[in-house]
RNA sequence: GGCCCGUUCGUCAAGCGGUUAAGACACUGCCCUCUCAAGGCAGGUUCAUGGGUUCGAAUCCCGUACGGGUCACCA
């Protein structure tokens, strides 16, 4: 009769080390008390999830914070999922989210002492762990086709109990080693299943680092660990690499809770201490009335990308979703006057329990306040990156005068409460073609919104006078003084107060006169300051701007 | 369906047996103002539901409803 030993002998005659060789390889890392070793261990499947963004930065503040290591496994074991190419542009993305890994996979090669990094390179590794699990029969090799497993699972639905491979329909369970090896001998195909001891009658508790403590029952499925591919499961891959990593804290999301018991299960067979688990709470979205989780698929959203290309600093999504994680960190910013997340004391026990909903407006609300609390050379440094990149006449326009473009964004900033208009550096595109003549010019040929109560012969009469008239360059006050003078001249009130006071006394209110310059200037009826704006456009275009306005009436 | 996880304003949420149930975003109104963006002030049936426990429950227990997740040779 077989043994055990002769079995896993021929299932991998290649395998030379043990166990102990891979303890001695990857000994305990020499770390502070309390540092905490973090990963991201993304499957190359495509661009980066906003969830997985999430679960990153708090991996990210959570060995940052204690001293650790946050380092970068690529999980590219699901050969048909893989996408080439889309490791390196997860890592880039992540990059520009400033979430830099201190270890792991790089384009370039691995970077320190615990890897390969890349779970298509640990082969071996999984290999002399399943060999010595082979040995103390706690897996096997299993002969089921697909579409056996169809058939168990038929039987299982008939039955009304539970699907899955374990107890009396794991088929290949109680093969004897010789009937093992003889199939394996004939060339049968297998893969390797873990042999569960487990019992579905009891329970098992673990304490989740933001939950507390959760009680499923036991695993009792002989999950399979190596596929047909010779690469390992999810399952498999995460007890041995997080065990050889010295990973202190799994965060990852909350779907992975159902099968935490499986890796319990596996960690105890091997005499392993499991590390802590934290599960995160998945990112929703409204669809017709019903919460669900951010799908790759329908929403743009989940995609950090669709963030990017708009032109969102990235900073402004970190502390959208560090808002989420812990709620007090919106207190903190606004008592800290910062918005740098780093600084910020993360904790996993005042993270939500369920998913929040995301939402675009307050996003828009961080992003405006980082905005505007950044210095004008940054926005400008930023904004030109970013066209440089998406849009190619809006970096045109701000290289050929970059004095110019920061004049623009300088408008009403060095203040105490500064402009909050751009959320994203697309919407300073949007906002500011009317400082650009060629682009006034198609402003001015599509007509200019004036308000239709009033008379074009007055508008126009106004712009002219208004045009020759005015004081130019001279300070704000004297200026509007002089709009004020030409105003009153044409029967406008020369303050808001006195025109409400007695409205039909008058041609117009003093909003009104401004208007009638503001639509001439920009083509809108609302716009910043308008004395700034002339102070940048020029005495001479405004002049040219206010009566080409008029000849067009 | 089994098993888990969850449920406090529209949204994110504080709360840990006694609170006028914080705060932020959004919304509405007013003020300021040359228009906007801001800023200031004010506003709104918020503890899913039914039972307990208790002098007292948003807070503890049980049931129900609803939402989410999971049950692969995917992660």
């Amino acid at each position: 009769m077989a043994t055990n030993e002769e079995l896993a002998e021929l299932l991998f005659p290649e395998i030379t080390e043990t166990i102990e060789d891979l303890e001695k390889r990857y000994p305990k890392r020499d770390l502070p008390e309390g540092a905490q070793v973090t990963r991201f261990a993304p499957s190359p499947t495509g661009f980066l999830h906003t969830g997985s963004l999430f679960t990153s930065m708090i991996s990210y503040v959570i060995a940052k914070q204690s001293g650790g290591i946050f380092y970068f496994r690529l999980e590219d074991t699901d050969t048909k999922r893989t996408i080439e190419g889309s490791g390196n542009d997860l890592i880039d993305q992540l990059h520009a989210f400033g979430i830099d890994h201190d270890e792991g996979y790089y384009p370039t090669g691995d970077k320190g002492a615990y890897g390969p990094y890349q779970q298509s390179a640990r082969r071996d590794i999984y290999k002399t762990v399943i060999k010595e699990l082979i040995r103390r029969g706690r897996a096997y090799p299993d002969f089921c086709t697909p579409e056996d497993l169809d058939a168990i699972r038929a039987t299982q639905e008939a039955n009304k109990v539970l699907p899955g491979y374990y107890g009396v329909y794991a088929r290949d369970r109680n093969l004897t080693v010789d009937e093992r090896i003889e199939k394996i001998k004939a060339g049968t195909p297998w893969v390797i299943r873990y042999r569960s001891n487990g019992d579905h009658d009891k329970k098992t508790k673990f304490v989740d680092a933001i939950r507390g403590e959760i009680e499923l029952q036991d695993n009792d499925v002989d999950v399979v660990i190596l596929k047909s591919d010779g690469l390992p499961t999810y399952h498999f891959a995460h007890v041995v690499d997080d065990h050889f990593m010295r990973t202190t804290i799994i965060s990852r999301g909350e779907e992975w809770i159902p099968s935490t018991p499986i890796h319990l299960d596996m960690f105890r067979a091997l005499d392993w201490k499991a590390p802590k688990y934290a599960h995160i709470p998945s990112i929703m979205k409204l669809d017709h009335g019903n919460k669900r989780k951010l799908s790759k698929r329908k929403d743009p959203e989940a995609a950090v990308s669709y963030f990017l290309d708009q032109g969102f600093d990235p900073n402004a999504l970190l502390v959208y979703l560090m808002s989420i994680a812990n709620s007090n960190f919106e207190e903190w910013c606004i008592a800290n006057k910062s918005f740098d997340f780093n600084k910020f004391q993360f904790s996993l026990k005042k993270m939500s329990l369920d998913g929040a909903l995301f939402d675009l407006d307050k996003l828009n609300y961080f992003a405006k306040e980082i905005v505007a609390k950044m210095p004008a050379e940054e926005v400008l440094a930023k904004t030109k990156a970013w066209a440089e990149k998406y849009d190619a006449a809006f970096y045109e326009r701000i290289t050929s005068n970059e004095e110019y473009f920061g004049k623009i964004l300088n408008i009403e900033k060095n203040r105490p409460n500064p402009r909050k208009d751009y959320a994203k550096w697309s919407d300073i595109e949007r906002l500011t073609h009317y400082f650009y003549e060629p682009l006034w010019n198609e402003i001015l040929d599509k007509g200019l919104p004036f308000n239709e109560k009033f008379e074009k012969s007055l508008v126009k009469e106004m712009l002219v006078d208004l045009a020759d008239n005015m004081a130019y360059g001279v300070d704000e006050q004297t200026w509007f003084a002089s709009v004020k003078e030409i105003a009153a001249k044409h029967n406008f009130a020369i303050s808001n107060k006195e025109y409400k006071a007695n409205p039909t006394a008058f041609a117009g209110s003093l909003s009104d006169s401004a208007e009638f310059i503001r639509v001439a200037l920009t083509g809108t009826n609302q716009s910043p300051n308008l004395h700034e704006i002339m102070d940048i456009l020029g005495d001479d275009v405004v002049k040219s701007r206010l009566k080409l306005s008029a000849e067009r009436l």
